[in-house]
DNA sequence: GCGCGACAATAGGTATACAGAGGGCACATT
DNA sequence: AATGTGCCCTCTGTATACCTATTGTCGCGC
């Protein structure tokens, strides 16, 4: 393991998990020192989180931990809707036995209403089973791109949009996609996924919204930022965007 | 521009034009020779493209530029056909008349059969159709993926798959596609272009599984590679890949 | 008092030196 | 002659020094 690597991995951790505030201003030497390495490594590691769209770069000024906004929230759900039933449905045709044992492991953790590292265990087998399914296609391009989304969806989670009442729910509807795939029933697989992440959408939009409501227009400095990093805002709206008026117009918003 | 900006968009553009050949070995130096820069660039740059899947980066080994694979080949396509229609049929909903012009322009460019410039100037045209619908989308994410598909997939067609007997039927059923979306019938975007990635598949894979026969087990040393640059194989077919199989199968060829 | 311009500070971009890991080749031993 | 071991060379990974661009501030002039 290079040090290349293990900073890209510790500090990715620290993002999804939300330890670094979305909009957080960090500057190499910063990083370097938190991580105890050189600049170098520190500066590829930020390069490949910038191509998985978790850290902004700005020439010449600096390091950006991605903002959660609205605009994202909705685009990333949208692909989402796209490509997880696909790769369901796939998964369904070319899936082996192991494969959908380790799928039936992670879809059955229900959650324990309250218990913050019991969410976080939860969000953990959320990823590895959509991923999972995902790579069950045996399509590895298919499998990044559905990796890819939902590293980033997780941050919106991690924040602490608990979806406290919908355990038994999502555990039902996981168990449903696993056993459509099971089952080889490929339209079903698609169906139930398209379903679930409906749902999901439907589940976690109006809380997201919400907190966005709370705290729109509030480009506040973060409070515990170590070292005087700045943010520029946890949640930007960036009003104006088409996509954004149109999401808001859906929920009656704008 | 800084200097890795300058590399990566000379060394991207030499990828996908295969003036570099698939599977060849490079040193970082000899890339810092070729483009002219150090190799703290260099390095940046190559890291760009490992992430979008031209390059693969083996650990104190080497790099080499992608190998050209029937799987890859595959499961672009099958990637392709989830995520182009969908595009389409957002497109139909959102896009601009701006953006509906540019469509068009691109469409409608027919190349001139024989002629290998008017080939590639058609291929150039042909991507900044597909991502431009996808752009229309108003879904960054999704325009990004559509974007790195393409992209890869234009390797194989610049290698010489050249589709001589197509212009004409490539125009419609582009300008289909531009019509639905300009008449904002989302279902027919999404229609046309499923057919018309469908089609696409069909008219490339049987010249490309020619072309890989003929080439198949010769792990041949290229011959004007410069400075002694060894390549791996210009097609790996990595036999025994579930995908692999599923697709020789499709075609009667396992 | 306001605005423009220059300068300084800061931080990323680049070049390069150094270290360590891997592979290949040669020599020795069986 | 073949195989195994050890050394050496090359090339990547890392650290750091230097360069340059941007930005904010200060001062001068209008």
């Amino acid at each position: 393991m290079t040090t290349a690597n293990r900073v890209h991995k510790q500090l990715k951790s620290d993002i999804v998990t939300c330890k670094l505030a979305p909009g957080r201003c960090l500057s190499e030497m910063e990083l370097a020192k938190r991580y105890e390495a050189s600049r170098t490594p520190v500066r590829e590691a930020c390069r490949r989180l910038e191509h998985e769209g978790l850290i902004e770069i700005i020439p010449f000024r600096g390091y950006f931990i991605a903002p959660l906004t609205v605009a994202d929230f909705h685009n990333l759900h949208e692909l989402q809707l796209i490509v997880d039933p696909a790769a369901a449905a796939l998964a369904a045709q070319r899936a082996n036995p192991g494969e959908i044992e380790a799928m039936e492991a992670c879809a059955k953790y229900e959650y324990q209403v309250g218990v913050q590292d019991s969410y976080y265990e939860f969000l953990q087998n959320n990823l590895k089973l959509h991923v999972g399914i995902a790579q069950s296609s045996c399509n590895d391009h298919l499998a990044k791109v559905v990796a890819s989304i939902h590293i980033r969806l997780m941050r919106f989670f991690y924040l602490g949009l608990s979806i406290d009442a919908y355990g038994p729910v999502l555990v039902k509807e996981h168990m449903g996609i696993v056993d459509a795939i099971k089952a080889r029933d490929s339209e079903a697989a698609r169906k139930r996924a398209e379903e679930h992440v409906s749902n999901s959408i439907r589940r976690s939009s109006s809380v997201f919204l919400a907190a966005t409501e709370v705290r729109l227009g509030e480009p506040e400095v973060d409070g515990q930022a170590e070292r005087g990093g700045r943010v520029r805002s946890t949640f930007e709206l960036r009003i104006g965007e088409k996509a954004n008026a149109q999401w808001l117009n859906k929920f009656g918003k704008a």
